[in-house]
DNA sequence: CCTAATACTTCCAATCTGGACTAATTCCTG
DNA sequence: CAGGAATTAGTCCAGATTGGAAGTATTAGG
């Protein structure tokens, strides 16, 4: 970060030393399991130095602050998490859009399982307004929602997906998929469904197919 | 609270005066909305008490700690969300099992939507496991899971629920209603579709309505 | 193998935290 | 209307919190 940002400077810039990475990556990690437990205010930069093993001033030496450091640390992750998304359904031939439709709820929860912190993030910063958020919108949530509303409209028109306003309908999937996943304990707890079980979680997948993509593919005339 | 907890004393015990009545409810009214807003370890009691526009020793008083103010805050808007429900499908003919589901949802939107706050507390502690939680689970949420899902296995019998584990049913209505009314900022962010509008909600209403029973009532053989 | 940039450690000041404690005020109740 | 309990105001505290200053150790690069 920070560290090797240089630009047009004149400056006679060393490299980043194989350390600072380690250490970083170690922050990062920390950050995103700590702000998805307890929130950005709840979070104590102590807390996180704590969890990563590290003293906590390297927060401000590499990071600046406690909101940089968010930011970082949550860039990251939605980065991972919609490439991930993209390369998957690049696999997925685009001729049937129902079957693509299909893989796209598979591998967001996969994805969604394989990083809870994501949505837990999302959730906490949902509940008051702030610049976290807008920063989140602009830069990660609204660029997959255009990628995806744009496909739901499709599945519409073919008859596959029921009517009504898509964005509704897209963020109906999202909840069920992401959102009920970070939702795990309480789930678990009300109903004894463990997302912990892939076979359970591949239950949910089928039935948000089921469930938001009934029709069948119409047959080539 | 506590204060007039008469039970079986002997002593000569003073009513409650009405002063009190009034801050503890302004308390309690401040702890709901911050505790929604930042979590359990994110909100500190002065904020809470600077809300409310008391002292913050104030809480210590009537409510003895942090906790038993949470505990209290969170036992009231979760026992008159379900309490309205009840009485709201109390009104609707158990003949239709059909339109009863279609009330369902209506008024879960309705009341989601007056107490925001309520799903924004179980998102915040479901990130991880507490007392909290469990507490939440056991002596709310899952007297509620306890009496719908009865209700939805029924509808899947009659085919006007899609097949698949109810429980998971149950919890992807749940999260499409109230968790995306909570999730109301990110959504506006995002798909430019605001909860804030009465008839965006009846849209809601109706979507979820479509997507989770889209079968018709059987006509009576 | 120097030396200066990079990375880390140790310490500090100002503020915030939950909660305890006492004094002042209000207002029931006899 | 007086006595005293209920309630509130005002203080205080020990520990945690944040950001940062100042010094030490490590390592890249000549």
């Amino acid at each position: 970060m920070e560290a090797q940002q240089l630009s047009l400077e004149e400056k006679p810039v060393r490299k980043q030393q194989q350390r600072s990475v380690v250490t970083q990556q170690k922050l990062l990690d920390a950050a995103i399991l700590a702000f998805s437990e307890n929130g950005f205010k709840g979070t104590s930069t102590r807390d996180i130095a704590d969890r990563a093993g590290v003293h906590h001033p390297l927060i401000t030496y590499h990071f600046k602050n406690k909101d940089q450091l968010w930011r970082t640390a949550t860039g990251q992750i939605f980065r991972e998490f919609n490439i991930s998304l993209i390369k998957a359904m690049a696999e997925v031939p685009e001729i049937d859009p129902k079957a693509r439709a299909e893989a796209f709820v598979r591998t967001y929860v996969k994805y969604a399982f394989d990083q809870p912190a994501l949505h837990k993030i999302i959730l906490q910063e949902s509940s008051h307004p702030s610049d976290r958020l807008d920063w989140l919108v602009a830069s990660h949530l609204k660029p997959l929602y255009e990628e995806v509303v744009g496909a739901i409209k499709k599945l519409q028109e073919l008859g596959i997906s029921p009517p009504g306003n898509p964005a509704l309908l897209y963020n109906m999937i999202r909840v069920s998929a992401g959102g009920l996943l970070a939702l795990g304990l309480e789930v678990r707890g009300t109903s004894n469904f463990d997302f912990e079980c892939e076979q359970q979680r591949a239950e949910l997948a089928d039935m948000i197919i089921r469930v938001f993509f009934p029709g069948d593919t119409p047959a080539p005339h």
